[in-house]
DNA sequence: CTATGGCACGGATT
DNA sequence: AATCCGTGCCATAG
């Protein structure tokens, strides 16, 4: 889903020859694989010394002057101020470079810095245990991982591709399902749960019949038929749903998920994002009724330009290298180009974007106002693929701190499912989907019985039923 | 008989 | 053109 090149393992498109080079679809860590990849082989591309703002000390990116420390808005104006930065406290960590080295000790530790994504983070745990052979495995399993940290594709492909035997192959997968988030790379949930099963038997007690749920009575668990599931084990239809409750409290069929800021109670331990951002949003002065301040990341310190002595000596080079001189400077200057573009998409979107969501930023999920891509493209006047492109693989981080996907900005769902959740946790009888749906109604969402029951799961919300003979804490 | 989940269809969105 | 999403119908569990 997100083709980060952790190493060179995946073929390099470096011979893009169309003069629209789409940057736009880009998160900030494939820009710098991009830019870094031309600066190393391009010599008519030169990277300048950062430009410096004084007071805060942002890397300016495009803009001659701050426009946070260069304090002469007016207070009553609440357009949010967007503007492109650099922070190296947000770079990518992640290098494409042949010459970066995988070692776990090198990466910067301070705790201000944010996380990482997924694959690095693995990587890092396990670079240590890995042999230098087996790198690329690890990039190609890591890079193949869907958001769920669920394995995409099949051992076999993975073997081929490498000239590796499958045993090879399965002795990295091991090492990746055993780190942190435990199963992680797993090919379904049902395997997930049982790494994470032999992980914790290591250290605790398990109650007995949870490996044979897993192992054989994986489906009827998903659906909650506890009756069948215990005839299957021999025991009630009690114990197994205890067995249910023992494995929806302690194991995650979705390795990543929990990582991701959704639903998560109190008992695990990592309430962690494994993203760097592309968006920063956060308060003007911490003021929570001021202006919004956008920050759009740039991957790179300094400004991109030609090299103006190239450029003199390509006059003077022998004719036969003229030709890909010349060539070099066109796919420079296209580069540029293409990321003024960029820069400039990315900052009218967000200007509006930002706008008309600023309930949704400030107060959360429930007052996200729906709007679709399209009828964006048609505010900004670019086509609707354009829209669809700066959104996704994007990530924002809002001023609470969170990380997350600028898809949600389009998701008209998700106000009715923080309702639901706020209506079931206020709720003193357990309500039916039914009566649900009228609340909802009440408050001016029109959705069927049927479309709360899938919010209903989506948020991970048991059923009435089961809800009602739950213990109330 | 009621509440819920599965499947699948159609329309909207990307 | 491909994908996502809401919804209706039906089977099944309680």
């Amino acid at each position: 889903m997100y083709p980060i090149h952790l190493l060179e393992t995946k073929p390099q498109t470096t011979a893009h020859l169309a003069q629209t080079m789409s940057l736009l679809n880009m998160t900030s860590a494939e820009l710098k694989q991009t830019i870094e990849a031309e600066l190393a082989n391009n010599p008519a591309l030169e990277l300048l010394e950062p430009r410096r703002c004084r007071g805060c000390g942002r890397f300016l990116v495009d803009s001659k002057s701050c426009p946070i420390c260069n304090q002469l808005h007016d207070p009553s104006n609440l357009e949010p101020i967007v503007f492109t930065s650099s922070r190296s406290d947000y770079q990518s960590t992640i290098s494409g470079g042949s010459t970066h080295s995988l070692s776990p000790d090198e990466l910067p530790d301070d705790n201000t810095a944010p996380a990482l994504d997924l694959a690095s983070f693995v990587l890092r745990q396990i670079a240590a245990d890995l042999a230098e052979e087996d790198r690329p495995i690890a990039a190609h399993i890591l890079t193949s991982l869907d958001k769920d940290g669920l394995l995409t594709v099949s051992l076999l492909e993975i073997s081929r591709y490498h000239h590796k035997s499958i045993e090879s192959i399965e002795k990295v997968l091991n090492l990746i399902k055993h780190s942190e988030p435990v199963g992680v790379g797993s090919s379904s949930p049902q395997e997930a749960l049982l790494v994470q099963l032999d992980v914790l038997s290591k250290t605790k007690a398990v109650p007995d019949h949870v490996e044979i749920a897993i192992r054989e009575g994986i489906d009827l668990l998903s659906r909650h038929h506890f009756t069948k599931l215990g005839q299957k084990l021999g025991i009630s239809a009690q114990e197994a749903e205890e067995i249910s409750r023992y494995i929806s409290t302690n194991l995650n069929p979705y390795p990543s998920r929990s990582y991701w800021g959704s639903v998560r109670q109190g008992s695990e331990t990592t309430p962690q994002v494994y993203h760097h951002p592309d968006i920063l949003i956060g308060h003007l002065n911490k003021k929570t009724d001021g202006p919004l301040v956008i920050e759009i990341l740039f991957p790179v310190r300094g400004p991109l330009r030609l090299n103006p002595l190239f450029r003199k000596e390509i006059k003077n080079a022998q004719s036969e290298k003229v030709e890909k001189w010349q060539r070099d400077l066109e796919k420079a200057s296209l580069l540029i180009k293409c990321l003024r573009q960029r820069n400039n998409t990315m900052r009218q979107l967000l200007a509006i974007l930002t706008k008309y969501q600023r309930n949704f930023i400030t107060h959360g999920d429930r007052y996200l106002k729906p709007i679709t891509r399209a009828s964006m493209a048609k505010i900004l006047g670019v086509h609707e693929s354009t829209v669809s492109r700066a959104v996704s693989g994007k990530t924002a981080r809002l001023p609470n701190g969170r990380i997350i996907p600028l898809g949600k900005f389009f998701d008209r769902s998700l106000p009715i499912r923080a309702l639901i959740r706020e209506i079931v946790d206020d709720e003193i009888d357990a309500l039916t989907d039914s009566q649900i749906a009228v609340i909802l109604e009440n408050e001016g969402y029109n959705v069927a019985r049927r479309t709360v029951a899938k919010y209903r799961s989506m948020e991970g919300i048991l059923s009435a039923r089961t809800r009602q003979s739950m213990v109330k804490i």
